[in-house]
DNA sequence: GGAGGTGACGTACC
DNA sequence: ACCGGTACGTCACCTCC
């Protein structure tokens, strides 16, 4: 039998002892196939150098008779091979030590309490992982498979017979297919509505169900609706509600199903009524129900489907460059499909009238419609990752960016014959973080005021092509005894010397015989720039969002190595790529200053100037010089010019504020930075007036629009005409309510929503507004704190000091302008200063 | 009981 | 715990007089 397979979902199961992979995928007639596959289990030993080889052998004989009898399963060392390998970019004699049953190499490796071992490895991989790597059977690519069907066969146990799969195929032969093939997946997006917010607590109502192949439904079993629309299926009650369910994604059959914080409210929701009524979600194309598992968050498996919270993917790879302050269903949609979720004001089921139910399943189908268009927004990305990452996409839609870099290293050693490093244990974590941090970037001061004419450089990923172009890595880090015996002439020609990573100027040195992680490294850097080009050549959301995801994985290598818990963590590695990035941001500052330009600002790996006249041909030129006496692949790019860009002092005084900056470019768009404008704990009617008179002044060059708008708002606010929504202050519950220690309003505000029954924990959002407390002397903030709908006025006096004035204050300071006293009242003021 | 410093906390920049 | 250092700003909380 030979047939085209892409493969989507990987399982693993236990057969007499040995472990098999079980790999749910298409062929090219779109039929579903199941592959069963085994794949060799090994631990490598790493031995102490120089070991004589009547030693060497003695150790193999002994390995060889190892032994397991433990859980029900005998497991034993079936061969072990002496292998000359790599271990951290040196040279090693190891032991490959091949066992039956890959659940036991912890096991295995505590038996392994040699002295003459050095080192035990590569049993922390995970099955998948491990039989990816082995075999080559990477997520997401099409092969050809050759093997024979398993019809109605007792091999594995029957296996087959309770999949649901057209073939299913006992894996003999793997090729990849040199023509790689388009796939389209089958997707269908799912969305519940309940009566309580709380997991299992109310009766689900309704669930819809939209696919990218028709299906388009809302199931339910409230049939109060004064009119039935088309998509409406009724069913009898809850429990066939659940039942219902399952049978539409059987028939409708997608590999991916997906829901928006799905893995956390839907599915769980889903399981724990279904236990409530009796019902099996039997989802699992095996028959199985949703697995959940725990790690800091809930992970809901369904076997054979993909089951994908597109949040949680958003989250990681993309929250950091989006526009939305918060990541709910409505604004993500509204940022990258331009559509919102449908109005409807949510009550309890039994306060819903017949005219509104057709209202909530309209809503209800929606969401799923929404869900299903960010799923197709964001599949190109998820299938990118998965295929360079290689790891199967229901972890790729979950993981952290440090596993993004980790799998990519471990997908890619062979390359270089390296051993695996392991991941840190608990000690070793600790330990790590005890160490504290390093040294940051160099941040430079300002001068406020409103300037004309700035140009930017900036650092193409910066941390990224310092790494590379220097060879940095735990592994070609210059040991410190090593480094003593090593004259200087000798360390400068061989070695990358770090600037001083600290005030006892420490350097590191790493040597110039490429490292694996630096090389690794280059092939991401140049997917990025591949991919970038792409979006410049071809601008549209795909390309764009492409470029955006190699960039965060570009971008995270730096932070994978000075994270704790990174298999190639190195803190001499992350200390000395920082010394880099100074350095070179100084070096430009004060090259680009030497070239008769005034620098304006500096951040990590970015510097603005002033032009002065000087046309842009001449910072072009600069530019090219500038590059021209950059290492390696380290490149400085032109970040677009401004016409005028505006900076302020900080509150508290008469330094410039850093990291705080409006620019007008010459498409007269704004970009602004750190200003309360960006911030989402400011209220609404702060950020509109700020962003504003920043507009203004940024166009004008001068303050008179925005004093008058300042004004305006002024005298509205006296008067109460402000509408309380501008007037919201929403600030995010880092942890949970009983670990503050500071009582400040947003806790307080909290605690109220709890006293009430509205549902807040950790990581929600918390709305609240100041209002006027005629009867309190409290001076504190928390104590004028009221929630949304509790009765009240505005306290004038809060938004006038503590809102407006903080926002503007600076800004007219530039021109000399005393916000304050307009505030208060005491003076007309004049545009004299102007 | 007000001034002023400090720590807790949240958010943004890169 | 799931990339991390730099920086800003508010508010509570403390000490001091």
């Amino acid at each position: 039998m030979l047939t085209q397979f892409i493969p989507i979902d990987y399982d693993y199961f236990d057969f007499q002892g040995r472990n098999y992979v079980k790999i749910i995928g298409r062929d090219e007639k779109s039929k579903r196939v199941c592959i069963i596959d085994s794949c060799p289990v090994f631990i490598w030993a790493v031995l102490k150098n120089n070991l004589p080889k009547e030693k060497i052998d003695k150790l193999i004989k002994k390995i060889s008779k190892i032994q397991l009898d433990s859980k029900g399963r005998k497991t034993k060392v079936e061969k072990v091979e002496l292998q000359e390998k790599n271990y951290l970019g040196k040279q090693v004699q190891a032991l490959k030590i091949f066992v039956t049953n890959y659940k036991d190499l912890q096991e295995i490796a505590s038996e392994l309490d040699f002295k003459e071992i050095e080192k035990r490895r590569g049993h922390d991989l995970g099955f998948i992982t491990h039989y990816i790597i082995e075999k080559k059977l990477s997520p997401l690519n099409w092969y050809e498979i050759e093997g024979e069907i398993l019809n109605n066969s007792q091999e594995f146990g029957g296996i087959d017979m309770a999949l649901e799969v057209n073939t299913c195929i006992k894996v003999d032969k793997i090729k990849k297919l040199e023509k790689q093939k388009e796939f389209q997946p089958k997707v269908l997006a799912y969305d519940i509505e309940t009566d309580s917010l709380e997991i299992g607590e109310g009766e689900i109502l309704m669930i819809s169900l939209v696919g990218n192949k028709g299906t388009k439904k809302v199931l339910t079993w409230k049939k109060e609706s004064s009119k039935k629309p088309n998509y409406v299926e009724y069913v009898k009650d809850e429990a066939e509600l659940l039942e219902k369910f399952v049978e539409e994604v059987k028939k409708d059959s997608p590999d991916f199903l997906v829901g928006y914080f799905s893995d956390g409210f839907d599915l769980p929701y889903i399981k724990a009524r279904a236990e409530k009524l009796g019902v099996k979600i039997k989802l699992g194309l095996d028959g199985t129900q949703p697995k959940f598992s725990k790690g800091t968050s809930l992970r809901a498996k369904i076997n054979g489907i993909v089951h994908i919270d597109i949040l949680r993917f958003i989250r990681t790879a993309y929250a950091q460059y989006m526009k939305s302050e918060t990541l709910t269903l409505n604004e993500v949609a509204k940022e990258f499909l331009g559509d919102t979720k449908k109005p409807f004001e949510h009550r309890h089921s039994s306060d819903i009238k017949k005219i509104d139910w057709t209202e909530y399943f309209e809503y209800n189908l929606h969401d799923s419609v929404l869900t299903l268009g960010l799923f197709e927004k964001f599949w190109p990305d998820m299938l990118e990752f998965t295929k360079t990452i290689q790891e199967p996409t229901f972890d790729i839609s979950r993981a952290g960016l440090s596993k993004y870099t980790e799998s990519y290293i471990l997908h890619n050693l062979e390359k270089f014959n390296e051993i695996p490093q392991r991941r840190p244990g608990y000690n070793e974590s600790a330990e790590r973080r005890a160490l504290g941090g390093v040294k940051g970037a160099f941040v430079m001061d300002t001068k406020p005021g409103l300037y004309e004419d700035i140009a930017i450089f900036d650092f193409t990923s910066m941390h990224t092509s310092i790494i590379i172009s220097h060879n940095i890595s735990s592994s070609t880090l210059l040991d410190a005894p090593e480094l003593k015996n090593l004259g200087y002439a000798e360390l400068r020609k061989k070695y990358h010397e770090s600037p001083e990573t600290n005030e006892e100027g420490t350097k590191y040195y790493f040597t110039k015989k490429p490292g694996f992680f630096p090389t690794l490294l280059k092939e991401i850097f140049e997917l990025r720039k591949r991919f970038k080009a792409e979006y410049v050549k071809n601008p549209n959301p795909i390309t764009k969002a492409r470029s955006n995801a190699f960039k965060v994985l570009s971008a995270s290598a730096h932070g994978y190595i000075g994270f704790f818990g990174a298999r190639y963590y190195s803190h001499e590695a992350s200390a000395a790529i920082l010394a880099f990035v100074r350095k070179f941001n100084k070096e430009t500052i004060s090259k680009v200053e030497k070239a008769g330009y005034k620098v304006i600002f500096g951040d990590t790996d970015s510097v603005g100037f002033l032009r002065e006249g000087k046309s842009k041909q001449n910072i072009k030129k600069l530019l090219e010089k500038l590059n021209s006496e950059l290492p390696g692949v380290m490149h400085l790019e032109q970040d677009g010019f401004f016409k005028r860009g505006l900076w302020v002092t900080t509150r508290a005084g008469t330094t410039g504020a850093k990291k705080k900056y409006a620019m007008l470019d010459e498409e007269n768009k704004l970009k602004i930075r750190g200003f309360e404008t960006v911030r989402r704990d400011w209220c609404q009617l702060s950020r509109k007036l700020q962003s504003k008179i920043i507009k203004d002044i940024l166009q004008d060059g001068n303050g008179d629009k925005a004093l008058k708008a300042v004004k305006k708002i002024i005298k509205e606010i006296k008067e109460r005409k402000i509408p309380k929504e501008d007037l919201i202050i929403k600030t995010q519950l880092k942890k949970p309510l009983s670990e503050y220690k500071a009582q400040g309003p947003h806790v307080i505000a909290a605690k109220k929503m709890k006293e009430q029954g509205i549902p807040i924990s950790q990581g929600g959002l918390v709305e609240y507004y100041l209002a006027e407390t005629p009867n309190s002397k409290s001076k504190l903030v928390r104590d004028k704190v009221k929630l949304l709908h509790e009765a009240g006025q505005y306290n004038i006096e809060y938004y006038l000091n503590k809102q407006i004035l903080p926002a503007v204050e600076n800004i007219f300071q530039v021109f000399n302008i005393d916000i304050k006293e307009l505030i208060e009242g005491k003076k007309q003021m004049t545009l004299g200063d102007f």
